[in-house]
DNA sequence: TTCCGAATGTCGGCTGGCCGACAGACAGAG
DNA sequence: CTCTGTCTGTCGGCCAGCCGACATTCGGAA
């Protein structure tokens, strides 16, 4: 039964995964996985793991790394309640190229690539929105692919704010308040730039009166303000 | 006929689609598609086109590449025969984010949305050999953006060679042939730098005697160098 | 074979942001 | 409340490669 109370708990969102599902997938999806406990900073598997099972993040937040053989480590993307994460390897075979750490204490529901394979022979929508995620990923790479060749530092920070104020922005007032907390070495490893121009991006944004930070948390004051300053004139 | 002669006549690759179902799936799928002739530098689809069909390339070349808003486009990747290539759209609905130019006259099979979702809801095996094709094509993408936020443009260049050559390459004699003519436009376009930087590189290259180009292809004459140079001492 | 558009070779000025470093602030564990 | 490890703020030297430009070569169509 604690399975499916973590199912009720959970804030359901635009990649709930579990959420898309007809009610009968969906349960016969819980059944057959487990549920399983991450502390904060906890990983989950790590590159070079073999990829045996892919995760349903019910509650927490998690962190997918690819870590680089020299140099920095890249912060793919966080997942957030409702998100899978893990499939690529699973899909495709091969050990893990990436890290899944969690940011927070999190918990997650685990299925094993034989019975996720067993379930998909019988569950075709279930296959159909893997390929969804799958597909939305790609997507969201190339965008970063094109950003890491086109944008200039800045550019490219905003972007991401403004990708994460759409998609887990919440709206208060006049503002957009974004209730994740990023360091700004993380946002570093997202947009391929230093801690330090990070540091120095967000201090003139807030100068201009475009945003400000409270307890690491962003707060947006003019979305229209940040979107124009992507775009040259 | 004809769309089975097309299938008789290709070569087989490890990332040849059809050849990797069951000859039933195989001729189902074939079945349900229909072929299609697109002559060189024709747009099989654009960035913006309603994304309603998937391709299967049975011969020739097409270039998959992502347009900036502002700036450089980006060369994601080359489908060569036996590849599938618009599912991720078709996968995620909405309408196209990438173009598909053919580089050479190409023969492709064509598979409606419609017609994807119905063979799929009773071919479970074709569906895991997409899931495994998008997420073979997102590590690719991962590796792409960590090589971009911590190699240098050499190395960046030298390792799409790299990758090439392992994919596509034929050993002749003590060379490695890479029979794919490659400007060097489209090498800067594919890992993120000026046609100007790769011409020089490629020239540095060719003076050290790890590679030579003829008729824009390139021969390797040392992967080992070649690999060795991409390791800092 | 000829011709021409595209591709390649070359050059040097300029700059975004990396890098290493250090000091101060702060969040959170105990 | 205290303490400490992590995070943030600041600084300035340095350089990879972008950029714009132009000349030469070359592949392939006619």
């Amino acid at each position: 039964m604690e399975a499916n109370q973590g199912h009720l708990s959970r804030q359901s969102g635009p990649t709930d995964f579990l959420a898309r599902l007809s009610s009968a997938d969906a349960r016969d999806l819980v059944a057959a996985s487990q549920r399983k406990l991450f502390a904060k900073n906890e990983f989950i598997f790590k590159a070079g793991d073999p990829g045996r099972h892919v995760y349903f993040l019910q509650q927490g937040r998690v962190k997918i790394c690819q870590p680089a053989q020299e140099g920095k480590d890249v912060i793919l993307w966080f997942c957030f309640a409702g998100d899978m994460f893990g499939m690529a390897e699973v899909a495709r075979g091969g050990g893990r190229v990436v890290h899944a750490q969690a940011c927070e204490a999190s918990e997650v529901l685990v299925l094993s690539q034989t019975e996720l394979t067993d379930y998909l022979k019988t569950h075709s929508a279930a296959a159909l929105l893997i390929m969804q995620i799958l597909a939305d990923r790609l997507r969201a790479l190339g965008d970063v692919v094109v950003n890491l060749i086109n944008d200039d530092a800045q550019t490219r920070i905003i972007k991401l704010i403004l990708r994460l104020a759409t998609r887990y922005g919440v709206r208060v007032d006049q503002d957009i308040h974004l209730n994740v907390q990023l360091t700004h070495q993380e946002i570093a490893d997202m947009v391929g730039t230093t801690r330090q121009t990070v540091t120095s991006v967000l201090s003139q944004l807030q100068r201009q009166g475009l945003m400000r930070l409270e307890n690491r948390r962003i707060r947006i004051e003019s979305m229209e303000l940040l979107d124009g300053m992507t775009n040259p004139t």
